[in-house]
DNA sequence: TTTAATGTAACAAATTTTATTACATTAAAG
DNA sequence: CTTTAATGTAATAAAATTTGTTACATTAAA
């Protein structure tokens, strides 16, 4: 998770959440994060996929919440945003050694592990919390 | 943490825990990982001066543990090799927008809490704890 | 003095991540 | 029905990170 995705995606759902009611601009949102709008589009993309907003198109276009900000669970985000696990990646050991041979079932059951509480954890805030600290 | 450090790591300690009493090559550790001995050694320097391992120069040269393994805690492990936040990194929101002024702040906060629970999971487990998990 | 190891710097290659350009599509408004 | 302003997305470029490799200095045993 050496990446700016989740940091992108709260930033772009607590912009919605303080904007309800408004249709929001890629470009607008763009400005606020700093970023191109392609990169911002690109993880609406991800976040219309999952249900977490809806877009329209158009003229008179933008992007709105589809479900409400204390639905949105941080945990949930998190797995929307990232496919891997937080602790990395594997090699690919020596079969022919046999801590090598074990290793990747081992790792897979920490990763899982991990991963899990992770979730977890996340899962206790939602967004509108994460949004509610903000004046 | 998109990266391999924790898992060559983690298998480098195995490797040192289960020939106890003998000092193993980086040549050897890089055979059973299936990565080049640079890469090894890299990774052996960092638990050298985080006290884990010592190693020995010249011929009959090689590396152990410096302690026991069941007093190595894998979020200690985990602190070792990486340095980022695992939610990832941040953006550099625009200061103009009263959202972006304030994300950092509350992302730190978040991304403190969340390593921490991190962590502290990790070191309900140790590095024994792991490798007796190999026949 | 030779040999086999660590230690590390310097650089190359590969992979991942982000930025940019371009353009098709959509829908409102004149 | 044409213009305008938005999303959607593909393709590519650029930047950054990660891993691999080469080279060589240093160390210590034989």
């Amino acid at each position: 998770m050496n990446n700016l995705r989740f940091s992108t995606a709260i930033h772009i759902l607590v912009l919605l959440d303080k904007n309800q009611g408004e249709l929001i601009t890629s470009d607008f949102i763009a400005g606020s994060i700093n970023v191109n709008p392609v990169v911002v589009r690109r993880e609406i993309k991800l976040l219309r996929e999952a249900g977490l907003i809806d877009a329209k198109k158009g003229k008179i276009g933008g992007c709105a919440l589809a479900i409400d900000a204390r639905k949105i669970l941080l945990g949930d985000l998190y797995k929307i945003v990232n496919k891997e696990n937080m602790l990395g990646r594997k090699n690919q050991p020596n079969p022919n050694c046999a801590v090598g041979r074990q290793m990747n079932g081992r790792l897979d059951e920490l990763f899982d592990q991990t991963d899990t509480v992770l979730i977890e954890t996340l899962n206790k805030q939602t967004v509108k919390d994460f949004s509610n600290q903000f004046e």
